[in-house]
RNA sequence: GGGUAGUUACCAGAGUGGCCAAAUGGGGCAGACUGUAACUCUGCUGGCUUACGCCUUCGGUGGUUCGAAUCCAUCACUACCCA
């Protein structure tokens, strides 16, 4: 009997890790569960390099375009759904396979996140009205009597961070550092880690090109329905916020999808950043999926 | 052929005798990141060095000067204008 064993597949954006899943998940049996944050949403497909129905069809996925962008979703969410799922799954077939970029979303199913509660509206808008009248000083200033654990270790201008932590303080009523380091790493399942990268120049070349690909399919009139929504995080996503600012004027189309692609190969810069602290990745190019097959198989545990 | 303006680091572009390895922006590189993370934030960016520091740069060459990216001469190239 084969070791219940979770293998996720990881990478830049636009390495190639959608093509390459199909062979990983045929010769396994396996489903594909995504880990991305954006395919997530059913309305932004061109845009988020979602897989085609085509792929769908052939195999089940997981955490595609199953949410709607007006819909809260968020990494601690992913990690209950993802388990859940997963349970499921390993009854049908020890070797389960998740496909994705988002780190986050990576590290919260594989390592878990903290029981951190949900910050409710009312909340979130004093802090931010604190944001808004007094500035990131106003942040920094409660967030030191709030929790002085947390504020000597956080980036006191990261205001994201900042808005967070506070919120959480006065949401719970304790240290928001104090809900911190209790997670529980023990997954029932091994995971084996594959990461797909490519020479820097040639994966930057293949974002440019797909940046292309997608307007080419209709990235503009996608964006142009999801403009009303702009105010949504998920519409903050590379590829739609830049063709928003040509919608408002702002930039030329031309330089809109220029800086989609610098923006896109910024973040893949980003997730390999990420990724490279993780010893635990074995890195293959996309083009040896005889290879990650081969070391996959070795790998699993009997 | 004549005139004018210009040539600065990967790019754009400031600097017009010492405080200049050279502002600023872009790009790039590196890093941080426990929940709206395709977010948000930080550092570096001539070479060598952990650092002090040392070395080589501002179109080429040659000068002036204690000292030049900055002044002079000359050559080359670029742009525009006149012929």
């Amino acid at each position: 009997m084969l070791q219940k064993t979770l293998i996720v597949l990881l990478g830049p954006t636009g390495v190639g890790k959608t093509d390459s899943s199909l062979a990983i998940a045929q010769t396994f049996g396996t489903s594909i569960i995504s880990c991305d944050s954006r395919q997530i949403f059913r309305e932004m497909h061109i845009g988020t390099a979602a897989p085609e129905e085509d792929l769908t069809r052939q195999i089940p996925h997981y955490f595609v375009k199953t949410k709607s962008v007006e819909e809260y979703y968020s990494a601690g969410q992913f990690e209950l759904d993802a388990l859940r799922v997963l349970d499921e799954l390993f009854v049908q077939n020890p070797i389960q396979l998740m496909v994705g970029g988002s780190m986050l979303y990576i590290d919260a199913l594989c390592r878990g996140l903290d029981d951190i509660p949900h910050t409710t509206d009312e909340i979130r808008s004093l802090v931010k009205q604190i944001y808004e009248t007094e500035g990131i000083e106003g942040l920094q200033r409660r967030l030191a009597i709030l929790d002085p654990v947390h504020y000597e270790q956080v980036d006191r201008y990261n205001t994201q961070r900042m808005l967070h932590a506070v919120e959480l303080c006065l949401q719970t009523g304790r240290p928001y550092s104090d809900l911190l380091g209790k997670r529980q790493t023990l997954r029932s399942f091994e995971i084996v880690k594959i990461g797909l990268d490519l020479p820097r120049e040639e994966l930057y070349e293949r974002i440019n090109n797909r940046v292309d690909k997608m307007m080419s399919q209709g990235l503009l009139e996608e964006a142009k329905r999801l403009y009303p929504q702009r105010h949504l995080n998920a519409l903050n996503t590379v590829g739609y916020k830049e063709l928003f600012r040509y919608f408002d004027g702002e930039w030329s189309l031309d330089f809109a999808v220029q800086m989609i692609k610098q923006n896109s190969r910024r973040y893949a810069k980003r997730q390999l950043t990420w990724f490279r602290r993780d010893d635990s990745i074995r890195w293959f190019s996309p083009f040896e999926i005889p290879e990650i097959i081969e070391y996959i198989k070795q790998t699993i545990k009997k």
